[in-house]
DNA sequence: CATGAATGAGGATTCATTCAT
DNA sequence: GATGAATGAATCCTCATTCAT
């Protein structure tokens, strides 16, 4: 059996791809760039994605996976939809800062006509967890009825909001500060009541 | 080399630059696309822009000129803050569902490396009258202290979100109902009590 | 006005692909090549040919319509049949030894898969003369009767191996040998009688 | 690298590089779509023959090879000059017609530089058969005196033309006639008197 | 020996920009 | 000032060949 195909240079690919994304812009980065982050030769990318295009589409839905994986983790099974909430927005909040990087590429990939409606759809799979809460929450009255994709839709662009001023700002108080507000406009903004 | 001379063929440029921008995507538009789609010579392009990322970013500034514009005008001076919201908001999500093109290029170009900080800044000033409105509303604890930039960004966020709901709908109820949903959970969200 | 496309510098392309064919086989030449050659810089053959394959098709038909002409120029109206195709005999022989170049460029070009049926087809076009020079003969039973394109077709066969036999010999009695032995087959082979 | 193992792979390799440089023009096709082809991993091609212009050149000797065993197969010994000639003239017609394939890449290759002049001279080794027979027709004064290479160079060019006539050709009564058509032109054209 | 991943030079184009007309 | 031909660096990808498994 010849070498088989290496997942960690596959990894390294997409790994290199997001830095190089990040630093010079999604487009405008040469394959060259990427192969040579990863350290394998020009014509190794080609043998791990056929196309730059699909290239920057697995990247896309790796981010968004990976995204997914980190919001869901540690799911409180057992709390109120408040805190499950709270949960969901301080993990999504939290990974943009800490993974400024991704957020960047992710934020640029997802306006780009590179990236496919497909990879955009699957892109949004991994996000049922949370239907399934609103779903409830709507049924209980805890919020107000309103489609999901369109709760979904409110929750991610208010945390990306977020994420911007909570990156800018040093000190731990200020950040934490910026995460709660921003939560609290957005659960008041979905709360039935009044 | 002198100011060039017409007005027109400046504007021509920049409103091919957005029809091509906007259907093949900002980056892998070269300049000669938008020459040929605003009827000019290849080379006439650049005696009205020094480059591509001035042209770029001149765009840039044209729309969010543009955009604030269109939500300041028939400003209801005497109304009360929750209509004057209301009218930003409107104005904004219908300026993005009215001008899809602009839109879509808008939001490219927002997080493309292509447009400087300076023109992003640029790009902020028009909204200043909207600072001066919410910084009455929070003195007067109409609504929740926080910084001026976080609540326009969220106000931003929003309404983006809300947009391409509406977009994607055909009845003009439906719109209507997304333009409203979208504006109320921004309103309880930001406002203060409870 | 801008510069004009200049003639000059398409044939200097078509000539340089010519040389580069000729000496590195008609594959296996860049298109860098070629324009090295003709002294226009890369992307230049780009204006004057949309790419490589187009290229090499309009070569194809200059060379066969350079060939159409010399055989037809200074044709002998006045002459009988034998004399008449003795004359285009000659002239193809010679013009394919005088340019063994230009002859082996279009051998190969002529089983090449680059070269569309509709050049091949065009470059058949100027050698309508003969066909009416064919007919002739073949209805006052000079000739033996058979396809037109199929005599042509044999004319061309056993010229082009006439040329590479004319081209190898080194003597002028030689090659006259050649010339006259490939004629005298040729004619015996295809009029009536016996 | 000790002799391979399996001349089946060796063949399939050969057969398979004929398939697609039938189908692909000689040039252009890669050595990965060979090995595919041949149902053998990409590597393997190279153990077979040590690079592509040795496969190439194989091909070209296998298919001359081939070819002349099936013209001076059932070889009529016996019978007179013009049916011996005539013998070679229809198996080699008949070859092209029902190996199209075959034939065109013989083409393709016969011009090449990719060729040897090694190997176009090994490919004329097989004919030697023909040129005793040329050879006392010459003596015997039923043929013109001329080179036997010439001779038998007029030869393949007009059966290889004929050849393509009678492949365009549909009816079998058609194709007959071509072929005689053919022999005809060729052996009047060569045999002595008048 | 078979396999197919790895390599990197090479190749056809593209494109922002310049400059002759 | 307008035009579009000229430029050549840059880009994505291909492919013959090598070599680790």
């Amino acid at each position: 059996m010849a070498r088989p195909r290496s997942e960690d240079k596959r990894n390294a690919i997409l790994d290199a791809a997001n830095a190089e994304f990040a630093s010079r812009g999604a487009w405008s980065t040469p394959t060259s760039a990427i192969s040579r982050a990863a350290g394998v030769a020009e014509g190794t990318l080609f043998t791990y994605f056929a196309n730059k295009e699909v290239l920057v589409n697995e990247l896309y839905r790796q981010l968004k996976t990976e995204l997914a994986e980190v919001m869901l983790a540690d799911w409180p099974e057992e709390a109120d939809p408040k805190t499950k909430y709270r949960h969901i927005w301080d993990r999504y909040v939290y990974w943009g800062v800490d993974n400024p990087e991704k957020f960047k590429v992710m934020s640029q990939l997802k306006v780009s006509d590179q990236v496919s409606d497909e990879s955009k759809a699957a892109g949004m799979a991994p996000f049922l967890r949370l239907e399934v809460l609103a779903t409830e929450c709507i049924r209980n009255g805890l919020i107000r009825d309103q489609p999901l994709p369109f709760l979904g839709a409110m929750l991610g662009a208010m945390a990306e909001t977020t994420m911007v001023f909570v990156a800018q700002t040093k000190s731990r108080k200020g950040r934490a500060g910026y995460c709660e507000a921003g939560f609290e406009t957005f659960w008041r903004g979905i709360v039935a009541g009044a």
